[in-house]
DNA sequence: AGTGCTTATACAACGGATTGCGCAGCGCGC
DNA sequence: GCGCGCTGCGCAATCCGTTGTATAAGCACT
């Protein structure tokens, strides 16, 4: 269980809503660690109790009011704790690469189509990340280590995915010459 | 939910018994999705229920006898029934990622530590799918298109965090000097 | 006026996943 | 002779995570 600590991790920087985190796991960090926004406050909910983080509440105009939370001392505590022991390995659930890999039964229309549906995810985010890379760059890297090397984890991984999509499509395209695509 | 039609597509290329199962699981398949025996045995279970798999018992001598599970006709239909639905996006969970992200506060000495063991972990799975897209590339790479095409995801994948472990490293050392390294 | 998106929080139900435990025999090294 | 690791299967408890639903206000578009 590390919700806990990449949220802790988040908070860390600054003080932060639930929303505003949700949002951090959709961009940045979701590409190490995903959560919905249902397990981020029921999260948020349990490590208040526990005195790990606290919060104020933040009336605004508009828009509903919000708690902006804020890591506390025990808080900071635990994660040095964690930060010390070993990490687990990491777990991924691939749909689309287990769909390749039984890629014999399935229609290799249907296949490039999603391919190509997932490679243009995969740009946009290539591209956001490049630009916050050269934004922390600018800014001195030194300052931003952790976050640079964050990003720059982001950037190579969408590269391998895309030049590997490459491949997977000139394969098929040759295989499924003369098949109905359909 | 698609454990099982992980389960399923190992299937498909040959019977195996629970424990073949959770092997390839924590080598090939594993880098797409991990499932430990446990959860391997209770899916079999439900599979077989479900008649989507059936299994003979095979007595053996110097080990425990093994159930040897094998698709069925049902078991295939759904798993085509499942290659044509759009896959969910892919979910990960490093945690070692989380970690580095939360840099600021872990040792650095620790960290490298850690990378260089994930490294070599790393270096040896590469090394593993290298030799076997060579030997899939001899055999006649259309025959084992998928197969092929998943191990150089693998290939890729390794690569690219390899790559990046050299940029942390380096970042690292050169921000340790002079610190405390443990 | 109706639809849908964004900001913002939260509960309830269910199923998936992890952790812990247990059984069982063989082979290997010390 | 003892422990350790590999092969092989399985149950039970608990925790994690997903999905569905709810409320509530403002804004933009049609």
């Amino acid at each position: 269980m590390s919700l806990r600590h990449a949220i802790l991790v988040l908070l860390q920087d600054q003080e932060a809503s639930g929303y505003d985190l949700a949002r951090e796991f959709a961009n940045s960090i979701g590409l190490v660690w995903n959560a919905t926004h249902q397990q981020i406050y029921l999260e948020l909910g349990k490590l208040n109790e526990q005195h790990m983080v606290s919060f104020r509440h933040v009336p605004q105009e508009g828009k509903p009011d919000k708690k902006l939370y804020s890591i506390t001392e025990d808080g900071r505590q635990e994660l040095i704790r964690w930060l010390k022991k070993p990490a687990g390995p990491a777990r991924i659930r691939d749909a689309f690469m287990v769909k390749v890999a039984g890629g014999q039964l399935a229609d290799s229309g249907a296949l490039l189509g999603e391919l190509e549906q997932l490679s243009k995810q995969r740009r946009e985010r290539l591209a956001t990340f490049e630009a916050l890379a050269q934004r922390l760059d600018e800014q001195g890297r030194e300052d931003n280590l952790y976050s640079y090397l964050t990003v720059r984890r982001g950037i190579l991984d969408q590269r391998a995915w895309l030049q590997w999509a490459e491949e997977v499509r000139q394969a098929l395209e040759h295989a499924s010459v003369g098949l109905p695509t359909s």
